[in-house]
DNA sequence: AATGAATGAGCGTTCATTCAT
DNA sequence: GATGAATGAACGCTCATTCAT
């Protein structure tokens, strides 16, 4: 916690910030320094590369994610239904205003970064292995699934999480988020 | 037909395939020109901008899909149950082998442009929108969606099938499609 | 002899002076920029790389010391004791003034780029063999050598020269390269 | 000889080493501290700038070759025919293998720093004086030179060497210095 | 004394675009 | 119309050095 890694913190949380809305190619380094208002010297003094510092983004991306939506709702102690209640209302609750034209930072450098980049994509790729499991434990203590068929379940209702925020960033609305989720309940609830 | 009108269509054509792959904004044009061995006086004297050619490419996207999901499959005189399982595996094929990784054309520019650039954008969004007008007439004519509910639940459907394809390129394996396609069904058609 | 083989000798031309005098990884590409006022993008457009100016550079001096010493005096038709007493005497002219500050651009870059860099260290390997090989030649002529040591004594008395440049280049005096030629002419001659 | 001195000392020791082989200017600081494992605070707590460490490192070469060279063969008590001859046997067995690539560390920086930095060519060039008055004197005393020419044949003689360095860094081979050492040899003691 | 953090000018190169013919 | 030449701002990154403790 001294003022070095401070530092460094500072500079991933304002990068995290400008590669979320513009991605990371179309980021430069001087667009990181201008929104901070950091120099060159320090940039590079912190991160060996760029590449270094969209590694270090996308790391942090997941550890938010992780306690926020896998130990903060899937992982807590309330009914399973209830726990896949709030995760569905979290989704929507976290892609309104300007969030829906930002859109998921996993989903946008899954698009970007997958095919060129293995270090990005294998750190999205198990993000989402994670959160499917979490999901898919969930959706069997709920009685929604069985063992056989409950990860690939939790894969499918990601993917169409996922879809229906491209769909919103698109749009410029939320709507496809909540008729998604509008239509995941219908079929795990009815 | 005549020459000049050739050299466009061909830039347009070889900018489609690189722009699939790498992402407009990372696509410089001269990787372009070296991919076509082009020079560089032709290209801008066809195309005024970059941007430009990326509508134009856009716009290639948006016909060739037309005429292949929405003419070719949707709006053919097969039953609707036929057309919509024909669309379903249609999306399987089309994402095997090396396009698994490339991904979609319109959610890769989706989530690249969206935000930043309105006339990407609404070309997207268009796109999405005669895909999901041609589905949900389809689905009513199906019997499997009411008036009132059919373009809610075609563009669900639609942003499952683009959630999925993005899974498929961050695990590089064209499963996920697969996994989306079968809920799909399964709730289509149980 | 188009305009645009113009421009690209031109900056050749320009880079050989500095390079000789600042050596090459001392030279920036700015520092030939400021020198010609050539903008970035003409330096680029002729050059993909500064190694690719170097080798260019190098090529230059090859081709006029081949024209000078070479054909201009080794392989004129004079006597073949004429031509070795004029080398000897135009070596000596051509470190005269601020060229002995500079020293010999063959002896300069084959001291900074040999050990890293293979592509000029050929350059000026086989531009010394030629060099020695028409020395040898001329010293079989004179009668100043069997065939048999013609080529080794040739060497020995080319890498005496350089050395004496290096040792001028030190002294910021000619001497050294006097002295050398003296001592030269003393064992060839007697 | 406290912690401090030692420090200093052994970053000139492997300054030396990175230097002689990349050259003065292509060394940046950093390939020096990581060299070490020395850390930049460190480094500019020992030298002001980096020239002063590369006139440390010159000083380290000049003592080097002073204890090995001038006292250590030829201001022995040997005869003085024998310790010429071991100074030419001895630069032979100096250059061979990796060494011959790497050149001599004087005329290296001779070529490299002579022309623009003052410092740096007046070490050398008093480096090579005191080589010089040590031969003529050993010249002398072997009755192989005049007291009138004993310092310009000690010169010559020290140029040809270096020369043939020079080209045995090109050819990558010790051959050069060979020839060169057996023309001197003939030249001397014929 | 000793050192990691910070600095900003400069590096070689690429960029999308405009010029000149 | 058609094109290679030319442009200079911006790119990611390294540089030798100074700061702060």
């Amino acid at each position: 916690m001294n003022k070095g890694t401070l530092a460094k913190e500072e500079i991933v949380s304002i990068a995290a910030d400008v590669i979320r809305s513009k991605g990371y190619q179309a980021t430069s380094v001087n667009d990181i320094l201008v929104a901070g208002d950091i120099g060159k010297g320090k940039f590079f003094h912190y991160f060996k590369t760029k590449h270094d510092l969209g590694i270090a983004v996308v790391d942090r991306y997941i550890d938010t994610w992780k306690t926020n939506m896998i130990e903060g709702i899937l992982q807590t102690d309330s009914s399973a239904d209830l726990r896949i209640q709030h995760m569905l209302e979290e989704t929507i609750e976290s892609f309104q205003d300007s969030n829906v034209r930002k859109g998921c930072p996993f989903g946008n450098l899954a698009i970007e970064m997958s095919e060129h980049d293995a270090s990005f994509r294998k750190r999205i790729e198990s993000f989402f292995h994670e959160w499917a499991l979490a999901l898919s434990e969930t959706l069997m203590e709920a009685e929604l699934a069985t063992p056989k068929d409950a990860y690939e379940y939790a894969e499918h209702i990601i993917s169409s999480i996922e879809g229906s925020i491209l769909m919103a960033k698109v749009k410029q609305t939320s709507k496809p988020i909540e008729n998604t989720i509008f239509h995941l309940k219908k079929t795990l609830f009815h």
